[in-house]
DNA sequence: TTCGATGCAAACTGTTTGCACGGCT
DNA sequence: AGCCGTGCAAACAGTTTGCATCGAA
């Protein structure tokens, strides 16, 4: 899904939901889209902001649950006491993060065996299973090798 | 590993790093130890008061890493702005957490497979693995059909 | 015109820290 | 005696909220 299709996507949600199309949300929709890499909240203020500086941080943390909702951002807690976000271009929830605990830079991959997985332990207990994730902290082999991470801090 | 052994290692840690042996931290291990099921530090402070009322909040949360480096006590977030800690009986690292998101309890159950999870996928990426988890948000049977969740809220 | 959306600043939650006092070793 | 550990309260970070105003439909 490329970037218009998901702003029409994010604006018809809008609408369906009784929810006004503004120039705010917009920014902050942009401003999200345009990121190639997990973002903070805080980061996205400032990246809405060089393009609408009337965007304030409560409307960020007031649109983030929005587009979280819509399926057009995903959340990813790595355990930091600090959410970070993803433009969620594919429809992807079976996804493994791999954190390297140097650098903080966090990985993605598809992990489809996951599914059987959650599947199987959640029904023995009587549940079904909404969302899963594998999140492994790992260390960088070259900061191990050479004292330095070639990715570069988040 | 039963309580009193999980004490001795405790003294015994904190001996070794040459860190003192207080009421405090006993009061603290003990409460830890007590409980059955995942607690806040906020819920670890009552208990703790419990035995020796003057243990402070401050002294919680810097006990807490210290039994976290021991492996005396895992601590579990499962993404809430708020973390769980669980008394680490076993050794056991490779466990996933299944949490119901209608009552918020957390279940535990080993995974041991998660392992080579972890490691095919880091390997990929040039990683070595330290640690994963596997977490799992899912409904309750019981709340979906009856409108009330067997387990009680956390 | 209407009522949801916004910006601001204050409130809030969980956690950490500076400081002077207290109590292990 | 020395110095680590402690309680207290203030500080802190990220997030949420009340309120008067603004603006999309």
């Amino acid at each position: 899904m490329n970037n218009e299709a998901s702003r029409d996507k994010f604006k018809s949600y809008l609408s369906t939901k009784g929810l006004r199309v503004t120039n705010q949300r917009l920014a902050i929709f942009e401003a999200a889209f345009a990121q190639k890499e997990h973002f903070t909240a805080e980061e996205l203020l400032d990246f809405a902001r060089d393009i609408d500086d009337s965007v304030s941080r409560a409307t960020v943390y007031r649109t983030l649950p929005i587009m979280i909702e819509s399926s057009l951002v995903r959340e990813v807690d790595i355990g930091k006491n600090l959410k970070y976000y993803l433009p969620n271009t594919d429809n992807n929830t079976q996804v493994a993060q791999i954190i390297c605990t140097d650098c903080d830079k966090i990985f993605e991959i598809n992990a489809p065996f996951m599914e059987w997985y959650g599947n199987s332990v959640s029904t023995k207990l009587g549940l079904t299973p909404v969302s899963q994730r594998l999140q492994v902290n790992a260390h960088c082999n070259s900061f191990r090798q050479h004292g330095t991470c070639k990715n570069r801090p988040h």
